[in-house]
DNA sequence: TAATTACCTACTAAGTTACTAGGTATTATA
DNA sequence: TATAATACCTAGTAACTTAGTAGGTAATTA
């Protein structure tokens, strides 16, 4: 798992999707415009996205994108997999200049967190994030089947 | 919180101080050689590690790097922030160009979602490692006051 | 037919990563 | 006391990533 910016524009912008997803096809120059990101690269983003399946293109007049599938089916682990590619976990490929001690033994621990944060980040979908209370106020009732993780997100002041 | 390749030689550096803490100091002439990083990339971070008060430096023969505060008071997050600089997270500062829709929730959405990602790399320490029954089998025994979290870190494949 | 959108390729400026090279300061030990 | 081993510091740089510009083509609606 790798996190930075890029991934943040990719979660921010597919929040944007799943918040509009009642009102049809969300295009990436609105997104450009609230997120102000440049067009072209989220192109690039989307590019990823769709090839990743989470997202589908409609083109023409009215068009845009749609998620691929229902927002609950889509993690964030999904996102950021799918726009940011992973961090190359092994220097130490097999065996060969791995000595059996310290290092391959750090390599383990990492490749343990890496996990386990992947699994952290995997249990939260979109779905958690547009059942918020506060954005069942704006957006369109959903027939919210409250998952146990959206209690996590309460409104905290602190960020990056 | 930011999370790439130089994140994690942080993160996996510290292990190697925190296994090896009962020999003395490790140096990072170890270091580079086990994990395959340049001595001065490494002077680098630690440089950074020092000035959070995460390790201390011997100088002198013999010497090297030592944990700054006990293994289960140094959380994965407290080593990533101090190397890794935190993403700019608000590209809308206060108010001026942020109208009230669907930008500024998504960056409150970001927000609760990077904080709870904290929150869990801050209930991670570098104790929860060393406490792994399979590095206990190498290292002198701990006192160990076995966190909750270490059950967690069974031995996984994946990783990245 | 015209406008609107996705979708694609090539290029580029700015920033980050990871490294090389060259030092100085401190300390254990021969 | 001299030497070696270490931390600690600065400057420069090649490779890579990020985020952008520019200029298209393809599909679709009105």
């Amino acid at each position: 798992m790798k996190l930075s910016t890029k991934g943040r524009y990719a979660v921010t912008a597919m929040m944007d999707l799943a918040i509009n997803d009642r009102e049809g096809p969300v295009t990436l120059s609105d997104i450009s415009g609230w997120q102000g990101i440049s067009l072209s690269y989220l192109e690039q983003l989307f590019s990823k996205l769709r090839k990743a399946k989470l997202v589908e293109g409609v083109r023409g007049p009215g068009g845009g994108y749609r998620l691929g599938k229902p927002a609950d089916k889509i993690s964030i682990a999904n996102i950021i997999l799918a726009v940011d590619e992973s961090i190359d976990s092994t220097q130490c490929k097999g065996a060969e200049d791995c000595h059996a001690g310290d290092r391959c033994m750090t390599h383990k621990l990492w490749e343990d967190l890496s996990f386990r944060l992947y699994e952290f980040l995997d249990g939260i979908t979109l779905a958690d994030f547009i059942e918020r209370p506060e954005i069942k106020r704006i957006t369109i009732q959903q027939n919210s089947t409250s998952s146990q993780i959206s209690r996590m997100f309460q409104p905290v002041a602190l960020a990056s």
